[in-house]
DNA sequence: GTATTAAATAGTAATCATTATCAAAAAGGA
DNA sequence: TCCTTTTTGATAATGATTACTATTTAATAC
């Protein structure tokens, strides 16, 4: 995969924002460091950088997908109202794959801890998007 | 909510099922009985169920949404080639609320394993669908 | 049983996030 | 510099879902 001035800034702005953005959202802060920008390079550079193994895409509560430049393994939360997704600290060194008695046939890849629940925002009233 | 002849058999198909079907999918199960239902009906009728907690409506993947007619608290495997959910037994009693240390300000409302795989369909190399 | 009225349906148009397409530009050698 | 491959920008196409609306149906009152 070849270093373009895209990409690289794509990335470093999505590492910089601890937001979980969407690829739109992203966009229109790449946009300030690269006014010419297409939408289109936003959403083929994070699916590249995806499949790399490079970023992580999320895809909980069926609307815009969302992204997340840590590709530690950690938990998230995700806003029932507004889509907003954030991390969250769980208990040390719990295998969640161990937890697994019968995978159905299935060759599982990974297991994760899931949240949903209501952000600060929303809980202010500020909800702003319905996801 | 009233019982329509719609609703009462799209609910009792997608209780039979035991596949986490889509809109669609059910859809094409409803039509055997009910020839003349609309898509937007199963649709409609399965949003309205799962907003009042009798059904269960899973996002992952991104693509499109599938449907749980087992409300219970379960865990599921998502394939990552084909899209197909499956249900995963996992170790009894635990609780994954418990597991949280700091939920960053948000007001949790439930907790859930997710585990993604290959299916065993796609392990033999049926990707029908990409997804 | 018939009338009333609020809710639901069928059929279809609109939406919108994402993906595909393609000519032009850029990257990275040779 | 020249050549080949990859990437980009602009825009069209896709596809799942939602919105709309005239018509029908369910539930209730009479
Ligand atoms: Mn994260
Ligand atoms: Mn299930
Ligand atoms: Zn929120
Ligand atoms: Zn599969």
């Amino acid at each position: 995969m070849r270093i373009t001035n895209q990409r690289e800034i794509i990335l470093e702005e999505l590492r910089r924002l601890k937001t979980h953005p969407t690829a739109d959202e992203l966009y229109e802060v790449v946009k300030k460091r690269l006014p010419r920008i297409s939408i289109a390079t936003v959403y083929r550079n994070l699916e590249r950088l995806s499949e790399a193994g490079i970023i992580h895409k999320l895809e909980y509560g069926g609307r815009q997908k969302r992204f997340d430049g840590d590709v530690r393994p950690h938990s998230h939360v995700f806003c029932v109202r507004c889509g907003r997704i954030s991390d969250v600290d769980t208990v040390e060194g719990l295998s969640v794959r161990a937890m697994v008695l019968d995978p159905k046939g299935f060759e599982i890849i990974e297991g994760s801890l899931q949240f949903e629940g209501i952000c600060p925002e929303c809980q202010k009233g500020n909800s702003l998007t319905t996801n």
